[in-house]
DNA sequence: CCAAATGGCATGAATATCCATTGTATCCCG
DNA sequence: CGGGATACAATGGATATTCATGCCATTTGG
């Protein structure tokens, strides 16, 4: 159970004031080779004050840990209520936008608030899934080492922005 | 599971303005015999002032320990916080390169600079990866045993160049 | 009928692809 | 064993494509 192509890279896009941006190319790429979808899911991310975004093929696979996950807790006092929570979350609390032909989605508002998206949208590739980030959080992210971070810097300079 | 066919040898290729620069063939070989990809995914190396580098077949090894090595730990109370620093530091702070049909990557300017590159790229098998240095941060790297340092020294003077 | 959302087009910049030249190692035949 | 010929590698430069993004047209829903 793995899948063959991976999100990696990063880069820093304008939101406009309809909350579209462009999905860079490299990761539009990697979904187009996984399945031949034009969507993205978007949710917020658990652990972060940002997005997390993949592809209906990474969805199966969001299901099918979740139904492992299951079956090795069963038995456990929470474990029924902790594998609805986890569904709802998984499926409730998502939102699928497609992406036009030049590569552009509509962040609903509710999403750009739950991910606290502004003006710029810093995309990160994460393997299974990507994220994305008000690039002002991620620095101001405790649980981000600072080493990492210095890809938020350096893609804000890129854009004579310092931030 | 472990690959195959592994990066050896050394090289010492110019850098150009635009941060081109041919990967020797003998590396490229050992990309197209472990699969059927033209790509290099470099980041920054953890140790070094450099910048490592490996294929997709590497990618998908690494993917593949972190996966399992969360499975392993799921429960325990910063697991799913590790889980997440891994996929960024393998995904998000590392960035693909196709080459072309010459075999040329463009280095681009973030690892770039990560990498301290200059206008020499001295490449190194390091067998499941290979690296890239500039030759001067490699001769003056404290880490590097003298003798290790022979190659490059051997590399600049075959160019004609002493340093 | 108006406001807002959506889809399509234009542009400038960044990127990738192609072609040409040079250098170097290898091979083959004299 | 030597010398030329040949193939491959590395590099420089020019051209062609693609990308992100602003702008405008069309649609939709109230």
């Amino acid at each position: 159970m793995a899948l063959e192509h991976l999100f990696q890279g990063s880069a820093l896009n304008a939101v406009d004031a309809k909350g579209r941006v462009s999905v860079p190319a490299f990761l539009r790429s990697v979904i187009e080779r996984r399945g031949d979808a034009r969507t993205i899911t978007l949710a917020k991310h658990e652990a972060f004050p940002a997005l997390s975004a993949y592809d209906p093929a990474y969805a199966a696979l969001k299901h099918a840990k979740i139904e492992r996950l299951f079956e090795k807790q069963e038995g456990d006092s929470d474990a029924a209520l902790d594998y609805q929570q986890r569904n709802l979350m998984a499926f409730a609390a998502t939102e699928e936008v497609p992406y036009d032909t030049s590569g552009r989605i509509v962040i609903p508002p509710m999403m750009r608030r739950k991910g606290e998206i502004a003006d710029l949208a810093l995309f990160l590739g994460a393997g299974e899934t990507f994220q994305i980030w008000n690039p002002k959080l991620f620095l101001a992210e405790p649980k981000i080492p600072d080493d990492m971070k210095d890809i938020a810097r350096f893609r804000l300079e890129e854009r004579g922005l310092k931030l």
